[in-house]
DNA sequence: AACTTTTCATAAGTATACTTATGAAACGCA
DNA sequence: TGCGTTTCATAAGTATACTTATGAAAAGTT
């Protein structure tokens, strides 16, 4: 009767169904912003430290080199951020972010909040504490590892 | 100073990292598998009821129709799943493991139950148990409210 | 200075994941 | 029974997300 691995209960599972609600809710709080979140997490970084380079962004909001460059060639398309070629290293793009995108991103915080608010809602305040510091660790763990794995 | 977002404490933040860190794993214990997680959960939920038609799987294992559909397009290229219509309802597909794709499971089962273990490694038995519940509490709470929007 | 290695950006290819559109089949009701 | 509605599968289009390959530029080495 136990052939099959007990998919609802699986980490793996329960992970990505909760990151599917929270891209959900994200899309639905922000349907007439047009945009993502990930991109939402560019904006914020950039107008954060305003000239950093693709490396760094993408470190810093944790994806691959390749993806954070189609992302923010759609968010330059949008007329949202500035890239410029790096005069001391020319292999560097630098960011910034347009007034316009400046704007934009400053607006859609609100919403942001909002929904960070709504993923937690079905949590008690305390609940959502524990998740949250129980999420830090369990990704602080694993970033200090992969970390550790080049010699 | 408070300008920005506070992107690395929030839950979508550190709900994504989870979910990456847990796809990556997957794939790094799965290699020479050559599997999804997304395939594997389709394999083991078509392994637990042989003959389901896809809209009662893509609901079990919680994406859209479009998305499972091409899913098991490619398990079935690989021939580990069989699809035929439904007699009784032809616009139904009913869903199959082949020998190979029952065999592929039951061996893949072992290295995807290590993955679990390993998402949670840097958590106590106790943290893992709390968040597996918050995170089962919180899915369940969204789960329950996407049910009760269509009066 | 010439050569090797590394770093950065991007292209190409694959796999989710969603929305909307389309066609086929079944259902519901008058 | 006929016709509008719903359901199902799939195609098309967009956006992550990753890997590998490629070319350009910088850094390091001898």
């Amino acid at each position: 009767m136990n052939k099959s691995f007990d998919f609802a209960h699986a980490p793996g599972h329960l992970v990505r169904r909760t990151h599917q609600i929270a891209v959900a809710l994200f899309m639905s709080e922000l349907a007439q912003d047009d945009v993502t979140p990930v991109q939402f997490a560019i904006l914020n970084a950039v107008m954060d430290t305003p000239g950093v380079d693709q490396v760094t962004l993408a470190n810093r909001v944790a994806f691959d080199a390749a993806t954070s460059g189609s992302v923010i060639g759609r968010l330059e398309a949008k007329a949202w951020i500035r890239r410029e070629h790096d005069q001391a290293d020319r292999r560097r793009k630098l960011l910034w972010l347009t007034p316009a995108g400046h704007e934009a991103t400053l607006q859609m915080k609100r919403a942001v909040d909002l929904v960070q608010e709504k993923i937690l809602a079905p949590l008690t305040p305390e609940e959502s504490q524990t998740l949250l510091a129980l999420l830090s660790k369990l990704v602080a763990g694993h970033e200090r590892h992969s970390n550790n794995e080049a010699p």
